[in-house]
RNA sequence: GGAGAGGUACCCAAGUGGCUAAAGGGGGCAGACUGUAAAUCUGUUGGCUGACGCCUUCGGUGGUUCGAAUCCACCCCUCUCCA
């Protein structure tokens, strides 16, 4: 095979999901120069330093990375603590307050774990960008900042926007894209990575690594994931996420809970599963063949075996069957034990009981799962809220469709 | 420095003296339906109480008043425009 059926072979792999490629001929290059001189590729991705906590939406880009990675290339991955301090104009940008050192380097911990079960280790860097941006005295800055023009800047809609609406704009906020782009001419990167967000970040950095004299990045962008709530991109903060370090059943439901518009998506952005399967899936399900629920069981299943193993996938699905199709308990329930004490004559009012095992937040909220026919003992429905129970070892109480105590009397 | 706008419950947002625990929307929760924790529809959404009712809440503090999210004073914070 010639370097450059090999380069044309990698970009067909790499291009499964991605929303923008700039330019596919420039990779293709790249490619055939990376597997010529058996050079491995450069690819930057830059980590806020804030967050560690992964869910599914980032491993869109971790899993691109991994591909890259499988194909024989080199992953720069930057947690961003200089930048970090700065506040990406992204979205609402909230001021963020300085993360100490130590934050900053409990945070890298965190982020190696984690980014690990992806990403091989023997081919990725840490880096922080701190080690060459904090070295910039102000003269460099305004040196950076003359290789752009405000006009160019403010090209990028989110800043058209703040400005015609109104609202604020901070000139470091101008800033922060050029210190981005100065990342990846301190590192020489080949290839940026990321989400549709960053594409205006990451088409300046082309340009000012011009500026520098190197060959522009070639720029990678993945689709942002859509959250459990099919409406938001998936964040922790609006608590539509479904992080890689839930419990196999959690994340298994939490999988279910997604629109089943969603489906198809996440198969192509977060699992392995062919493309060619994808697509037959989609015309089953349009001709009634494939009941969507069987697919996002399937898609659920693949997820969670990709974290926790097939095993505990398995696990996973069955419970969800017994708890939500045939509304049975699971086999693991968190066991709450009652102090004999807080009894009379071995009673207790229901409402007290709710709270004491944190499946109401209060006693009200308590009364109104009950007025509202939520809540269940051994099976049969409560609905007086003054009931008194007779609590027994091994009772078993239920609010909703998934939250269960078992009593233990002591 | 000057002029102005604003800070309300998880979020957005109405409310300018009692009828306001505070409209509406979002989100959350529950129910119905469903082969899904999908979709749809309905209800519910401060705390204490069996209940009458009571307590806490509208940036902060202090006042006016029988009574204040609503009026006054001072303070803190955010934003806009002009210089």
């Amino acid at each position: 095979m010639t370097a450059r059926e090999e380069a044309e072979r990698q970009l067909e792999i790499l291009k499964r999901g991605v929303a923008q490629i700039v330019s596919e001929e420039e990779l293709l290059d790249k490619l055939e120069k990376s597997v010529a001189e058996g050079r491995p590729l450069k690819i930057k991705y830059g980590a806020d330093p804030s967050a560690p906590d992964i869910h599914l939406g980032h491993t869109v880009c971790l899993r691109k990375m991994r591909q890259f990675q499988e194909l024989g290339h080199e992953v720069l991955f930057i947690i961003g603590d200089f930048t970090g301090r700065i506040g990406d104009p992204t979205g609402k940008s909230e001021t963020r307050r300085q993360l100490s050192e130590e934050e900053v380097q409990a945070n890298a911990r965190t982020y190696r774990e984690q980014v690990f079960k992806i990403l091989d280790p023997a081919r990725t860097r840490v880096l922080f960008n701190s080690a060459w941006l904090g070295k910039l005295n102000f003269y460099d800055v305004i040196n950076l900042s003359a290789k752009y023009t405000v006009a160019r800047m403010l090209e990028r809609d989110e800043f058209q926007k703040r400005l015609s609406e109104g609202r604020p704009l901070g000139i470091h906020e101008l800033l922060y894209p050029l210190a981005q782009a100065y990342d990846s001419v301190a590192i020489e990167a080949d290839l940026e990575l990321g989400g549709t967000d960053q594409t205006f970040n990451f088409m300046v950095a082309r340009d000012i690594q011009r500026e520098f004299g190197q060959e522009p990045q070639v720029v990678l962008t993945m689709p942002i994931l859509v959250g459990t709530d099919g409406v938001n991109k998936m964040s922790k903060s609006l608590g539509n996420y479904i992080g890689i370090n839930d419990e196999p059943s959690d994340m298994y439901g939490k999988c279910m809970s997604i629109p089943d518009q969603l489906i198809l998506q996440y198969f192509e952005l977060v699992t392995d599963v062919p493309m060619a399967k994808v697509r037959q899936m989609e015309a089953d399900m349009k001709s009634g063949k494939l009941n969507p629920m069987d697919a996002k069981m399937w898609l659920a299943r693949e997820i969670v075996t990709l974290f926790h193993g097939k095993e505990d996938a398995e696990l996973a699905e069955r419970e969800f069957v017994r708890v939500f199709r045939q509304k049975d308990a699971p086999h693991e329930i968190p066991v709450v034990t009652i102090p004999a004490a807080q009894l009379t004559d071995g009673r207790m009012p229901i409402v007290a009981l709710l709270s004491l095992t944190g499946l109401a937040p209060s006693n009200s909220e308590a009364r109104r799962l009950i007025a509202q026919g939520g809540v269940r003992l051994d099976g049969s429905k409560v609905s007086d809220e003054r009931a008194l129970v007779d609590v027994r070892d091994g009772m078993l109480l239920k609010v909703g469709k998934r939250r269960f105590a078992k009593l233990a009397l002591k």
